[in-house]
DNA sequence: CAGTGAGCGAGCTTCCGCTTGACTT
């Protein structure tokens, strides 16, 4: 009996199938072996050591202290009794990184030596698993060299961080590269916001009566363009190397009245293609996001969801970077497109995508229909699952379809001196759009008639509205997912849980579906900034993977890495870094965030309070800080509090006059 | 003397990435 061992039970039974007896396929299902946590038992050779709750001899060429895992206890027994009557064991986790590491730590486990068997594969086919267990390979050490240095950086730099933020802030706090980053892009976003200052403008709108009619607006005065929300700067100024005007109130009811009685000639009309590609088949941050802004689904539901799928056969692996389809999957789409829409619904060739990232490691395809492309209603599903599966479904399908085609129309009118402008999308030919449209409903343009130069029409219904220029946006899940996949931050296997960590060190909360940073979170950055910027710049990350490849590709030494990063960089700041508790400025409020045992508070000419839990940077306007300080302030949503539990307690706390909000944990906050 | 609370000190927290069941509430 040969044994075969891959990191996914799906994908054991699938290459089982193939292989057939004389073969046993077993899952080691991800990583074996780790760097200890606490509670692990370490080797008696490091009982003592000093480094033994770093898990990393730093002094030693940064030498690993390698554990079993003890969720991996019983899979680990299992695999070592088949080793030990296989006549031949082949590692076969993912052609990747980790996966290589894996494979090495396998071999470590059962006992296998330098020359155990290293088999890939890039698709899940019978021609190609047979192809691969018949030239197997040594295991790469280059490769592991690079995870392992992965690895290290990772602990070292998680290990070494946030132990400063206990002493500054208190409370179990948490810094890594990758949250850390994270939540810097996050914290920046919100800084932004906090700062904006909004511009009133007037706009004013017309329809032109035409057949059909259309709606037009005012663009400019005697030639003069009107200032429109992009003409503003962040602090509200007029970009000034743009000459515009700016519609005050009065001048917007004067033109309203003035265009009312108007008839306009249409100046020029200009007629432009538009090419719609299709969008490319779904990885996990496309999913994400794709889930997210059509079903409205979280990310720890999406991922629910789309796990359900993939262990019931109807989708692929669904942690992927890659939107590659194998040209079978490709078949069986166009197969199913033209089923559906006829064979003219299909260019000529089938559609490959390459990656726009090029941190991807594409060790698995895109996410799509498993086998034989079950069509959505057929598929035995309900609720939000046939929902999801429907989604992957007509992605997959619709990036195999042709582009929409069709034209822009921009058309300038001018009634006396006001000039007035409007545009028009007509799509020709629907191509994919017939199937799945990516576009954004509040997007969609109006369809505009045949013009001429030189056409008169009456003007009608002019309305004057004001407008304001708005803040960069937040964040969803899914756009968020997007954003750190394009910063090389994080991996498809761990979009979520870097979500998930942030929120529940409570540095950022969901409401209405977007992210926002906390109080805390906003002094969490701040500090970090401050105090190791290394750590949270958006390129460490992006240039980490650029010095693991040449590690990987052996130009480049594991351990002159590490000391250049560690002895040279991370660690002299972490020594250099102020232990002082950080403050956050509040300019618009003339107020300070401050944290006191981990909970962020307000000072304000010498008064302070801890902030209730709950309330977001955005909540802190003039009047909710003086209330917060007068004590007359009410919480906004009533949350389950843990003072539930002694109702003597609270009923008595109730009553004092002039307690200050109670903060959920047991320090006291903030005080002046 | 029992109960309360201020004040003090000891002990604790943590990373990223790979993969699913096996647990409890």
């Amino acid at each position: 009996m040969k044994l075969l061992i891959v990191e996914s039970p799906a994908k054991a039974r699938k290459i089982q199938s193939y292989l057939g007896s004389g073969w046993q396929v077993r899952a080691c299902l991800g990583h074996v072996r780790d760097l200890p946590t606490k509670g692990d038992t370490l080797p008696d050779k490091y009982k003592d050591a000093s480094f033994a709750q770093l898990g990393v001899d730093v002094n030693n060429n940064y030498t690993p202290i390698y554990v079993a895992r003890k969720d991996k206890a019983q899979t680990i027994k299992d695999l070592k009794a088949l080793a030990k009557s296989a006549e031949a064991v082949y590692l076969a986790a993912d052609p990747d990184r980790e996966g290589e590491s894996i494979a090495w730590h396998l071999s470590v486990l059962l006992g296998l030596g330098k020359d155990a068997q290293r088999v890939t594969y890039q698709e899940i086919t019978e021609r190609a698993i047979r192809q691969a267990v018949a030239s197997p390979r040594t295991i790469d050490f280059h490769l592991v060299a690079a995870q392992e240095t992965r690895r290290v950086l990772d602990r070292l730099a998680g290990y070494g961080v946030s132990p400063l933020l206990w002493k500054a802030v208190g409370g179990p706090q948490s810094a890594g590269r990758v949250q850390s980053a994270a939540l810097m892009l996050l914290a920046q976003r919100e800084q932004s916001r906090l700062r904006f200052v909004p511009s009133a403008f007037w706009r004013v709108g017309v329809m032109v009566e035409s057949q059909p009619p259309f709606s037009a607006v005012v663009s400019a005065l005697k030639d003069i363009p009107l200032a429109t929300a992009a003409s503003f700067t962040a602090t509200g100024a007029l970009k000034s190397e743009l000459n515009v005007a700016q519609l005050d109130a009065e001048k917007a009811k004067q033109l309203v009245a003035y265009l009312d009685r108007q008839q306009a000639v249409v100046r020029d009309v200009t007629v432009s293609p538009v090419v719609r590609r299709p969008p490319p088949p779904l990885t996990t941050s496309g999913l994400q996001q794709a889930a997210n802004a059509k079903l409205k689904f979280g990310a720890a539901q999406v991922t629910k969801l789309a796990q359900a799928l993939y262990e019931a056969g109807l989708i692929t692996y669904i942690r992927t970077d890659s939107p590659h389809l194998s040209d079978e999957a490709m078949t069986l789409a166009r197969e199913a497109v033209a089923t559906r829409f006829g064979p003219d619904a299909l260019p000529r060739e089938g559609r490959q995508y390459a990656t726009r990232n090029k941190d991807a490691q594409e060790a698995h395809e895109a996410i799509r229909p498993a086998g034989k492309f079950v069509a959505p209603e057929q598929s035995g599903l309900s609720g939000d699952e046939l929902a999801l599966y429907r989604l992957v479904y007509d992605r997959t399908l619709a990036s195999q379809m042709r582009d929409a085609v069709g034209s822009k129309t921009a058309v300038t009118l001018q009634a006396g001196q006001v000039t007035l402008s409007a545009s028009g999308v007509v799509l020709n030919e629907k191509g994919f759009t017939a199937l799945y449209d990516d576009q954004d409903k509040n997007d969609e343009e109006q369809r505009l008639p045949a013009l001429k130069i030189g056409d008169r029409f009456p003007l009608k219904d002019a309305k004057a509205e004001e407008k304001k220029s708005s803040p960069p946006g937040r964040f969803t899940e899914g756009k968020f997912v997007q954003v750190m996949e394009k910063a090389g931050i994080g991996r498809p296997s761990t979009y979520g849980a870097t979500l998930e960590t942030l929120q529940r060190r409570q540095y950022v909360a969901l409401k209405n579906r977007q992210l926002h940073v906390t109080p805390l979170g906003l002094l969490i950055a701040s500090y970090l900034m401050k105090q190791v910027p290394q750590l949270v710049n958006a390129e460490f990350t992006a240039q980490m993977e650029s010095d693991l490849d040449l590690i990987a590709s052996g130009k480049l030494g594991r351990v002159a890495y590490l000391d250049r990063i560690w002895k040279g960089t991370l660690d002299p700041a972490i020594h250099a870094a102020q232990l002082t508790a950080p403050r956050f400025e509040l300019p618009h409020v003339g107020a300070v965030l401050e944290v006191r045992g981990g909970v962020a508070g307000l000072v304000k000419d010498g008064k302070g309070l801890a902030l209730p839990e709950g309330v977001l940077p955005e909540d802190l306007t003039e009047p909710v800080v003086t209330a917060l300080l007068s004590g007359t302030f009410k919480a906004p949503a009533a949350q389950k509090s843990p003072t539930a539990k002694r109702p003597a307690k609270a009923a008595k706390a109730a009553k004092e006059p002039k307690t200050t909000p109670a903060p959920r944990r047991k320090r006291k906050g903030a005080g002046a």
